[in-house]
Order: C-alpha cells, then sequence, then structure tokens
DNA sequence: CGCATAAAGTTGAGGTGGCCAAGTATCGAC
DNA sequence: GTCGATACTTGGCCACCTCAACTTTATGCG
C-alpha cells in the first residue's frame, strides 16, 4: 500500500468522524450541515445570485430554491432583487450574520484529532495541506480549460 | 489564525471536493453515498447485524431498514438468520463482493490533491495521519468512559 | 413456570435534500 | 419585435434521516 493509499484512507477516516460531530452540533442550532454550508458561504455585506449558491454547492439551481426558502423562513436570509430582475441576490439578515458568525466557530474548529497533534505536527500538516489544495486548484483550472475546450 | 485552524479549512476544502468527485463515480455506479460507504464497511464472510451498521453508520436503526432493503433489492446482500430470531445478518451476496471491490477501489484512490504532493509529503502526511487517527481514537474512547460512567 | 422488561427490526409520518423536466419572467442580440 | 438564452420556480420522484409506535423474540426474576 502506497503512502498516498494510506492517507487517503486516514484522511477519509477523520474527515467523517468529523462531520459526525459537527452535524450534532448543527442539529442543536436548528441547522442541517447543506443550511450551515450555505450560510457559510454567503459573506455578509457580499450578496450573490442564486445561481452562485447552487455552482459553489455543486448541486441544481432548483435545490436551492427550497434551501434558500428555508433560510428565509427562518429569517436568516432575504432575496433581494439585483438590477438584472431575473436574478434574487441572497442577502444574510442580521439575524443570519449572527448564526453565521457561531456556525464557522463551530465548523473551523479543528476535531480533537488535529489539536491532540504537537505543535511541529500541526505545522508540518498545515504547511503540507496548503501544497495540497494548490494542486486542487491546479487540477480544477486543468478541468476548466478541457471543458471551455470541447464545448 | 493557528496551524491547526488553518489545517482544519484545508482539510475540509479537501474532503469537499474529493466527495463530490466520489459521488458522481458512484452516481456511475448507481449507488449513493451511503450505501456505498455501507458496502464498504460489509466484509465478505464477515456478515454482522443489522444493529451494528446503524451504529458504524451514526444513524437510527430504522433508517438501516430502507438501506438495507434497497441494498437487498439490488441483489447486493442478504438478510441472513442469525442464533438470535430477533437479528438478521447482513450478508454480502456475489453480486454484493463483487461491486464492493469497485467501490472500494474507486473510494480509496487518493484525490489529485494528494498524488500530486511529492513522495517525501506523501510520507510525513501519512505519518501525521496515523498520529491524528490514534488521537481519534484515543477521543473515542474518553467518550465512551464518559457515557458508561454517567449512564 | 409466568410475567415484566429489554432488545432487534419494521412501519408510518414528517421533513430535508437531490435530480429532472417543464414553466415563467426577463434580458440581449439580431 | 421576435428569438434564444438565462434565472428562478414548480412538481414529481426518490434517498435518507428522525421519531414514535408496534411485533417478535430473548432474558431476568420472583
Amino acid at each position: 500500500m502506497t503512502a498516498a493509499d494510506e492517507a487517503q484512507g486516514l484522511f477519509f477516516e477523520i474527515g467523517m468522524a468529523h462531520r459526525v460531530k459537527v452535524g450534532a452540533a448543527l442539529a442543536d442550532l436548528g441547522l442541517t450541515f447543506t443550511q450551515a454550508h450555505a450560510l457559510r458561504l454567503l459573506e455578509p455585506d457580499h450578496p450573490f445570485p442564486m445561481s452562485k449558491l447552487a455552482e459553489l454547492l455543486f448541486c441544481d439551481a432548483s435545490n436551492v430554491t427550497g434551501i434558500a426558502d428555508r433560510l428565509e423562513a427562518r429569517g436568516l436570509v432575504r432575496r433581494a432583487e439585483g438590477t438584472d430582475r431575473r436574478v434574487k441576490m441572497l442577502t444574510l439578515t442580521k439575524a443570519g450574520v449572527d448564526l453565521r458568525a457561531r456556525v464557522m466557530r463551530l465548523m473551523n474548529e479543528p476535531p480533537a484529532a488535529i489539536t491532540l497533534l504537537s505543535a511541529k505536527d500541526q505545522r508540518a500538516l498545515r504547511d503540507i495541506l496548503r501544497r495540497a489544495v494548490a494542486n486542487l486548484d491546479a487540477d480544477r483550472a486543468r478541468h476548466r480549460a478541457w471543458q471551455t475546450g470541447t464545448s
């Protein structure tokens, strides 16, 4: 088994465990994982169209309608008109900004798996993951180029 | 921002991206993420009760009924009687064993974010994540002790 | 033994999230 | 002005998830 293969398995295990913990904490706030994720993406004072949210969530636009409905029903989000009257700009309300802050604290909290590592390991992990994310971005850029080149 | 905090953010980003990719590949096999995960947990020749699957999936027992129904309808799994006639032992069929092997290959495949790292980084990542998972296990043991101590 | 209690699984109700196809309103370009 | 594209919504269908209630079987205790 290669180092990459084993790293992948370990990565998956840590991720799943953390997701379960975060999911439980979010349930206490009355939020699902998807709702919390959407809230995270919506920066205060930077509203964006629903189509943008669909893209960021990698899901169908029709799906976003329902998610926005539920967030709006809870008073976390508002659909504001854009200059283009087809688009609805998703805007955090005051309550949305506040709850988002709590969600950010909650989801950005590293799991025990990471916090219990030595300071040296934590720094090494951060540095390696920085390079890994750079690879991710390069890979995504490759895919975009391929798509536009063949469409 | 601490190294642990930043590592957590990067970790999350890589995990989400990989999940999307894996989800698409699984859809090609006609499997949902949950079904694939359940299949992965069911080792060939090591059947276990449905309650055990509920525990491993961190979900309600009633949920497992539906998941098992769908896997059984596709001929991937069988409900076999145990010595205790209340329990049903989930058992992979031949088709289940075969599809599971494909799922394992698919989900164990490290994402580009990892494979594009240098060999040195890959080994370092594996070593750090091994220690992180050890922390995870220690943390879980702590929780079990706490639960049994106060129940 | 006989009965109470507990455990494993199922069922049904209710809600979230995911897709697709079809529909509406608006925009932009010809 | 008309046509095609774009942004969002709607409705249908399904997977998944929880909870509460139920059936069947096991087990502990008097």
